[in-house]
DNA sequence: CTGAAAGCGCTTACAG
DNA sequence: CTGAAAGCGCTTACAG
């Protein structure tokens, strides 16, 4: 492989000019600058970027650290992301944390050494001392988006949980329905906390009861929402809810194969959101009402947000995103009593 | 940051000593590798690997090549491939081709300059020039899963797709149905010739005869499989398949759709058989009969099948792991005549 | 505008 | 077993 020696062998030039014609071309001659151009072409160089990177201490990589890359949710963020690390010469090195808050510390650690400019994380599973005195006293750059810490002014971007959750219970109640139960994520998430309080709120709005036995946990997969589903089909009839949110699609749509199975007709006798609008919420029988969550976006935000941090440019301590209620046929008016 | 020379300061050695004690602590009195250690644990000491790979010229990173990270197909697949590189001390570099041919190079480009010690590829869509040069050539450490190139001896991990359709439409035809259709995935893929092929011949075996209009190409989405179920179904009627098979279960369940808005009833009037056992095909309506691929241990293997390539062991060129008909509720008996 | 030289943090023959 | 020294390939003050 040829190294930038061969480049000014060729162009007889130093080393020094080289780099300078490459890095700083305005500070070299037209002519040099040309020598240079087909020197490179001729030898067929690239530069090492490990050289580089030692001698300039940084890695134009930046760390995306997710729960369980296993989960579809996070393909489209992902996806906006490295377009946007990809434009802007970066690298994304991906940290599946598995669900395991050990994990996350190896990705840390990349960060002191020069081998990450800074992190991105879509998880809020990972232990906070390692945000607390990593963001805080050496300022190491990082952004999160979807989940957020509570009392921490990282930078974020976000959507309006409470609100999305609230808009949902009112899309429901306007239907009619009154019994509107809900299927959350892990309660450990602050996100999930507050589509539950958006959902809580809205309720006593609508002077509507919430029967405890409404809000049950799901883990936002397919399963849980079907095993969740089938205990609150199994509510006596005077508790069962006509309506149901779910804070995720896939739990909506086990929850709807609960009722297929319990014979329970969807929309008819039970109303059914789910949330982030997949591709399938479009494909499955009846297709979902759900709340939309612009996920490339996401993505593209935080990428912009920490190449901002790593400029030393001003950003914003929350950027909130706007979500959307999407109607389709799992949602009617509630049946008559 | 702490350097070995504040290690080799602390322990009062030098810090050619102090890399020894940590490379090879065989070559070290126990009494310097203890005082390396705890003078390592003192000062906080983590080494700088941008250094460690200049100088041993490796990146410890493997780069992932794919066609579109938003597709949910790979995601397990990656799962498996970084747990496997996280345990032996790699890091996954994940390169999202976004079906651009011209993205590959970029990522191939780091090969040569050690910033990156091998490639799995889990896509054909890049340029053929790139795998025929750098394999044979100059012997990059290359890996292919779910895709292969036909002429080239490429270490791959793959299914038997042939075998795999075969299958499918034996039991089609055990079913009783002799119009069977297939939706294919983009043919310029390898493995869609291949199962096409498997469709052909079985067809053939089982003397039934095949309508041009039965093979028509999708692209692995939802829509795809939507819209070219609805040509299927437009067919007149001794024309219209009783069964198809589809490449991807993303197409199926655009298939079931089509057939819902056509009033055809699967598995009544329509059998539908997909690919893939994705986590969504029990959960559609009704549960979708597929091909089940060992996605997690595809991903395994392959990384594993990678690391051997690079600590120079035998490895086998073609790694060819199961796949298993599942049968759910989309098939059945073939409608009387 | 250009070059000689130092240095980023590590590893590894080469002596001893 | 240990240390002094060279070198991986680049970049960047410092002179000129």
């Amino acid at each position: 492989m040829p190294t930038i020696k061969d480049v000014a062998l060729a162009a007889g030039c130093s080393t020094a000019t080289v780099s300078r014609a490459l890095a700083n071309p305005e500070k070299v001659t037209e002519a040099t600058r040309k020598r240079v151009a087909s020197a490179i072409a001729k030898v067929g160089y690239s530069p090492n970027l490990a050289a580089r990177n030692l001698r300039r201490s940084e890695s134009r990589t930046i760390v995306v650290l997710l729960p369980d890359i296993a989960n579809p949710f996070f393909s489209e963020i992902i996806a906006g992301l490295e377009d946007v690390a990809h434009r802007e010469g970066y690298r994304v090195l991906l940290g599946d944390c598995e669900h395991d808050t050990g994990r996350a510390k190896a990705y840390f650690d990349l960060l002191p050494t020069n081998q990450a400019d800074g992190i991105i994380l879509l998880t809020a599973e990972i232990p906070l001392s390692l945000v607390t005195q990593q963001a805080r006293g050496s300022q190491i750059p990082l952004v999160m988006a979807c989940e957020y810490f509570d009392h921490l002014a990282l930078p974020t971007v976000r959507i309006d949980n409470p609100l999305a959750a609230a808009r949902a219970v009112e899309y429901l109640s306007s239907l009619g329905h009154r019994r509107i139960a809900t299927i959350t994520g892990p309660m450990q998430n602050p996100i999930c906390i507050d589509r539950v309080k958006g959902y809580q709120s809205e309720m006593a709005r609508q002077q509507l009861a919430v029967n405890p036995g409404w809000i049950v946990e799901g883990d936002f997969g397919f399963l849980s929402g079907y095993q969740q589903g089938q205990l609150l089909l199994a509510l006596p009839p005077e508790a069962r809810p006509s309506a149901i949110f779910c804070h995720s699609d896939e739990m909506a749509i086990g929850l709807m194969k609960a009722a297929r199975d319990a014979s329970v007709r969807v929309p008819e006798d039970l109303s059914v959101i789910g949330f982030d609008n997949i591709g399938l919420s479009e494909y499955c029988q009846p297709e979902l009402t759900t709340v939309s969550q612009p996920r490339d976006e996401i993505g593209r935000c935080a990428m912009r947000l920490l190449l901002d941090v790593l400029r030393k440019k001003q950003v914003p301590h929350q950027q909130v995103l706007s979500t959307q209620l999407i109607v389709r046929a799992s949602t009617a008016q509630a049946p008559k009593p």
